[in-house]
DNA sequence: GTCTATAAAGCGATAGAC
DNA sequence: GTCTATCGCTTTATAGAC
């Protein structure tokens, strides 16, 4: 049962690498063509909004994934203290220790901002309020929450930046290690 | 007295603000030229080597500048507590709780980070000494001070990327008043 | 030192055959 | 659904007048 004709799903993965390496402006068509293995035909198919239709659709689908892999687990998971653990074992495989780089933070800091702002709010707000949820449910208060939440997000993107500038991918699992003790609820808290 | 002709080290600071706005490739030679007020074949005389060579200059000269009002003053200021808490206000001042850009930290999740892999790595290999050497000073131990001044640099690229994708500078100021509040020397350490 | 004109290449996007 | 050919535009870079 071999498929030899591409579903839209098939490509946007590939298309995502192609934002990932190369940024909104250097991930040029034939990139992405090459990427996904399609013709410019094919794309224009898929997307017929063309490069920034493709782009929304790569948001999209990267908040799903974190929503069912990380999101979802952080306010429903039944130990909430391991549940904020295994977020940061998930995000650092994610992210491959900081080789690889976070979409959305990428497109925070550039040019395209505006074009997806929507998008990069409502998964940075997400992610906050999830791991917020996560820290509540095990013991903190909620202004210690807050805090603790908006730093850790705050802190896995510094890490890829500062992983990926001194290229060096044992920076990136220090600064993981370092957020997940802090929030680590404590007998003294 | 006044100057008619352009100086090289007039139009550099214009062409990083480019940079910073629009990222290396979305900062085109017109865009530039706009910003400079120069044509192409002024700019051209400055840079020979084009636009690869404006963003080298432009990386040379912002690492001078957080050199001389930074990093030697963590290094060699006599109170180096003080110069700790200074260097968050200048850095917020600076990047204009994050409504800035960091061009190093841009262009690490660029594309072009290859490009200019040695600036980069210099500039918060930079960072991170000067602020260690002043934890150091300050009472903190080496380990200690290794581990927080890595956090803290990290925690500055953090804070630009959500506060810019989230749009809202209060999100920068919490996140460094946290990172000034945690770096302060306590008499328990 | 500054400019305009221009070259050569690549861009996103479209048309239309299959 | 996939492809090739092509359009119109912008890009970086160069040439040469002033």
């Amino acid at each position: 049962m071999a498929r030899t004709l591409a579903r839209r799903a098939d490509v946007i993965g590939p298309i995502a690498e192609a934002f990932r390496e190369h940024g909104y402006d250097g991930a040029t068509l034939s990139l992405i063509s090459k990427a996904t293995g399609l013709g410019k035909g094919s794309l224009y198919h898929f997307f017929p909004g063309g490069k920034e239709e493709m782009a929304k659709a790569v948001l999209i689908e990267v908040e799903a994934w974190f929503e069912a892999q990380i999101f979802a687990r952080l306010e429903t998971g039944e130990r909430s203290a391991a549940e904020i653990g295994r977020m940061f074992d998930a995000v650092a495989e994610y992210f491959r220790s900081g080789r690889r780089v976070c979409l959305v933070g990428a497109f925070a800091l550039s040019d395209s901002r505006d074009h997806f702002a929507v998008a990069l709010r409502a998964y940075f707000d997400r992610w906050i309020a999830a791991l917020k949820q996560a820290l509540i449910r095990a013991g903190c208060d909620e202004a210690a929450a807050a805090g603790l939440a908006e730093e850790a997000v705050a802190g896995v993107q510094g890490a890829i930046v500062l992983a990926r500038a001194l290229d060096d991918p044992a920076v990136f699992a220090r600064c993981i290690a370092r957020l997940k003790a802090r929030l680590e609820p404590r007998p003294s808290a």
